[in-house]
DNA sequence: CTGAAAGCGCTAACAG
DNA sequence: CTGTTAGCGCTTTCAG
């Protein structure tokens, strides 16, 4: 025979929740009574009223979201979703701050997921968010054609990647503009063989931000000089290694994302003295290395309210035309970039 | 009269979604049918749940999950929600990732919203993820008190906030001696006034971190030098410049948060030269800064880890007594711990 | 193997 | 001001 201690144990298969008929029958009164007290009591005698608040609260009652939303065709689910790349990489924790804020704003609840640049797991994330019903999703999507159908049941806002036609919202940064100023900045100081570090080829922000650099560079392009597929920062520096180390080394490097900027600054911090540094995205501290790090900052927390701005207008019933809100990286000089070759 | 171009309008009012009846209809076949195919199609005859599959295709028919788990009612939502200080903290973002990475491989989808220290913003929050149903909800408690009704529902796991007696289980970082290991490693580099920077005196692990400083100082410590209260980089900034610039500053600092370290090193390196510090949560390019910040590493994906995995084992029916897991944070020596005062 | 009826918890649409 | 009836989309139960 099992003893169970109910002050140690962990409350184990749930009792049943109350209803709302429970609640009616402790209250003396019919159930749409009840349902009136909790939307906002109108109608209802001040004294019933209070007798169903004393009920609830002694039941201890709480709505079936789920089943109340089931009748209320109009009425939506009340949550959104966010699917980003990677929620622990602090650019998308930093956009999803962002988010819920203007999420909790309106009322809603964020549902999130990451892709982690994975179809299949970006096909089930969308069917799960779908399925629950969610009112407006914000996606940075890897594959713009699986959205289709998901387009049909649901207002979506994309990040970091366009529409390619799609009827959705998007809120983009211009990367490639971004980037070449990065390089230019480099050139300016008197570089000419910049090293590139990329994310994986398949992903638009990379490919906007290799442009970039490409078009900075003009005649002076060199692909070898160009190392991409880098997923995080540990690759990263292996790459910076790798051309820090080859015959003839680039005397700057252009990081094109916060991973891969960390990766470049530990691999020149032990075998690249000297070679300077630019970095996309911003980092904690970045002012504190040595050199301070000059980075093309985005603004994550703008595009977050932004693309949730953009939804949440939409879930208001704003039919305008699709918007593409493209937002700017912005150079910040603090030192890593400005040093000059030997 | 307005024009809508549907390929450049964003898609507005949603045609109602097809629903089992739709499907049933569509392949000539009964609800049940189709609901059995659904789940697993077992005891269906092969052609006609090819047909009823197609027919699923062809509406781009979705399963809503609220109104299917409303009628099954062993069978849960399938959703957890994962309740934080602030998302946008890297140190919450990491264990988000932890935590959703786990509720993937269970088939669970995860909620998150922030509560800022916000007690009514924690309420509205518990409230909106219980009314969703959520199966399981793993949760940095501000206020313990107010957590008894919402036990009683969903199953709860606490993390970084141990349970006060509640039947919880929690997953908690011995904060107390690790403050006082790395309070103690300033004590043996000579270190005699070392000044502390803490977030609100109402969170529990502010105060096991103020009360490892103390252990470690013993008679030495000195209420002057203690400075509270601090919720972000720029605030920790302000008090320790504050520190510094007094009469009798401090040799030594020691910030007992991520945010507060960023803090505090801003300060060390505009108006205290010398300073030695230590943090507590490691930083992203700690090494590279100098002097290299010498920390007390939590580690946010195990705690993530464990507390997921803690909560799944009672939802899979997991019923002994409840546990509290205790994580070590460790002393990473670089440097800025290691300088003597003058 | 398949379908019809009942009902999950709630709200819309009517009655009183 | 309040209650009754129907039914949201689905699964359970039970009968073919």
């Amino acid at each position: 025979m099992t003893v169970h201690d109910p002050g140690a144990s962990v409350a184990r298969s749930k009792p049943s929740r109350p209803t709302m008929r429970d609640v009616a029958d402790a209250a003396g009164v019919g159930v749409m009574t009840v349902s009136r007290v909790i939307n906002g009591a109108v109608g209802v005698r001040p004294s019933t009223a209070e007798r169903v608040r004393e009920a609830i609260t002694r039941l201890g009652y709480q709505l079936n979201h789920a089943a109340s939303t089931l009748r209320r065709r109009h009425h939506g689910s009340m949550v959104i979703a966010l699917l980003v790349d990677d929620i622990a990489n602090p650019f998308y924790a930093a956009l999803a701050g962002a988010v819920e804020e203007e999420a909790r704003e309106h009322g809603f609840t964020v549902l999130f997921g990451s892709a982690k640049e994975d179809l299949q797991r970006e096909r089930e994330l969308v069917q799960a968010f779908t399925a629950r019903r969610v009112d407006g999703l914000i996606a940075v999507p890897t594959d713009t054609e699986m959205w289709r159908d998901a387009l049909t049941s649901v207002t979506v806002v994309f990040v970091d990647r366009p529409a390619n036609g799609l009827p959705v919202d998007s809120v983009l940064v211009d990367g490639r503009s971004a980037a070449e100023r990065g390089v230019r900045h480099l050139l300016e100081h008197g570089h000419t063989r910049i090293g590139y570090l990329g994310d994986l080829a398949s992903i638009w922000t990379a490919q906007q931000r290799l442009q970039g650099y490409r078009d900075a560079l003009g005649e002076a392009f060199d692909p070898e000089l160009v190392q991409q597929g880098l997923r995080d920062a540990a690759s990263a520096e292996r790459a910076a290694r790798e051309l820090l180390g080859s015959a003839r080394p680039p005397t700057a490097l252009f990081a094109a994302n916060d991973l891969i900027t960390i990766g470049a600054v530990r691999a020149v911090a032990e075998c690249g003295e000297g070679t300077a540094v630019v970095g996309f995205d911003d980092i904690v501290l970045a002012d504190r290395l040595s050199p301070p790090l000059t980075v093309l900052a985005q603004d994550p927390v703008e595009i977050g309210t932004t693309a949730a701005r953009l939804l949440f207008a939409r879930l208001d019933g704003d039919d305008t035309p699709r918007r593409e809100v493209v937002l700017p990286a912005t150079l910040v000089v603090r030192g890593s970039g400005e040093s000059r070759p030997e």
